[in-house]
DNA sequence: CACGGACCGCGTGTCGACAATCGACTTCTT
DNA sequence: AAGAAGTCGATTGTCGACACGCGGTCCGTG
């Protein structure tokens, strides 16, 4: 699961240090069907994208490889590739393995009574709780992945990290797919500052409870009138 | 996760319908990964791949990078790839959501009251109870697996399989590396069968228990006397 | 002798061309 | 006209050659 550097972070060094093309190939095809550029079932040519980009297809061909065990891309030997299809079915099975990983998490981070409080999550809820005040859509998005991110990063596990790092990019492709709006931002800042609470307090069971909600939340919103494609 | 076609059943088919040649090399790097013909650290050349099979750089290439997600080699661009290095901390975090990954399971199957013996544990069962009494350690291994894939298979969550399947993989990998002696073969048989049963019987609780107990003392076998490479 | 920079070999990254496969369309046969 | 065989275009799979990054070596310099 070692996942390619974070392309969230344009550090400094990115325009220094040369990033392989297969990785800025695959960052552009996968922003594009997270921002509906490409509809799920859209065929990805090869020759195409190659001609499209200037460049030969071998790095698009990595590319493509990449986003499939990302699990965005379908590919089938001397077919082609096209993007994912997402099913009501598939949403219901990421959200179901984001809880059990993130449970799992707040179990790990509880148990080893790790500080919450000093250790990151803070940042993210209040810069949620900013977002939200202000009513910062994108910028609440954002800083509710990584509040997300950073707990289960506080479970010191990296194949744990790995997993849901790709749980993550399936759900921001099913949230691409369907728009989804938040209903009251301050309630959701709310929630994850609950959370934290909840966690610094050593309350397990509340811990848990919260987050399993938040999440099934999360699922539903994605989900209410779901159509599969 | 779509995950390449099962190499394990090397129907008729398959002398007929070519499978990409990456598939074939993929297969034959993880199964010298396992065997002990390229130990933790040893280097994957491709240009020296190719060479040793007489074909090009391209599938060799794909292939490291396939063996890169399934957890088995290191990548590292512009330097090259090798076969993972074991920490006894990334064999503890493999067993570790191997045992939240099949509890999980398991309360899906209880919970959909799925019937165990009818679908397909039961054979696994018995041919472990075979294998022990006839002391073939081999088919024990196998069936034991088989046996785990099955109860994952039950739970009907693709995702959940996908994963699962790429944490045995690494499992195996550990498994290998320690040549890992079953102290008592009968014992082994007559805890799956008691897992069997205890979901027969619809017991939860009992079932988590006898589950995570086998998956601990198998993570033990694989741990005792480990030292990092 | 320590230190910094140019050089060089190794291996990966990228390229353009050719081969194999698949599915659909066409054509031949009865 | 129906069915089977053959053909064709589109796309992936494989190939060999060249470009580039990286790390170690060797040399010059203070």
């Amino acid at each position: 699961m070692t996942h390619a550097g974070d392309r969230s972070r344009p550090s400094l060094l990115d325009a220094i240090h040369h990033e392989p093309l297969r990785e800025r190939v695959a960052a552009v095809i996968r922003e594009a069907i997270f921002d509906g550029s490409l509809h799920p079932g859209a065929p990805l040519v090869e020759k195409t994208i190659a001609e499209d980009l200037q460049i030969s297809r071998a790095p698009v061909r990595e590319a493509i490889r990449m986003l499939a065990t990302e699990g965005l891309v379908d590919s089938v030997s001397y077919k082609g590739s096209t993007v994912r299809r997402l099913s009501e079915r598939d949403v219901q099975e990421v959200y179901a393995m984001r809880r059990l990983l993130e449970r799992y998490a707040v179990r790990q981070v509880i148990e080893r009574g790790v500080d919450v409080s000093r250790d990151g999550l803070e940042g993210a809820t209040s810069a949620m709780e900013e977002a939200a005040a202000s009513g910062d859509i994108a910028t609440l998005n954002e800083a509710d992945e990584r509040f997300h991110r950073q707990l289960i990063e506080l479970a010191d596990h990296e194949l744990l990290l790995g997993m849901w790092t790709l749980l993550a990019l399936r759900a921001r492709h099913a949230i691409a797919l369907r728009n989804v709006q938040i209903g009251d931002p301050a309630a959701v800042a709310a929630n994850h500052r609950a959370i934290v609470d909840a966690i610094a307090a050593g309350d397990l069971e509340r811990s848990l409870d919260l987050v399993s909600e938040h999440i099934d939340s999360g699922a539903q919103l994605v989900l209410d009138d779901w159509q599969d494609d």
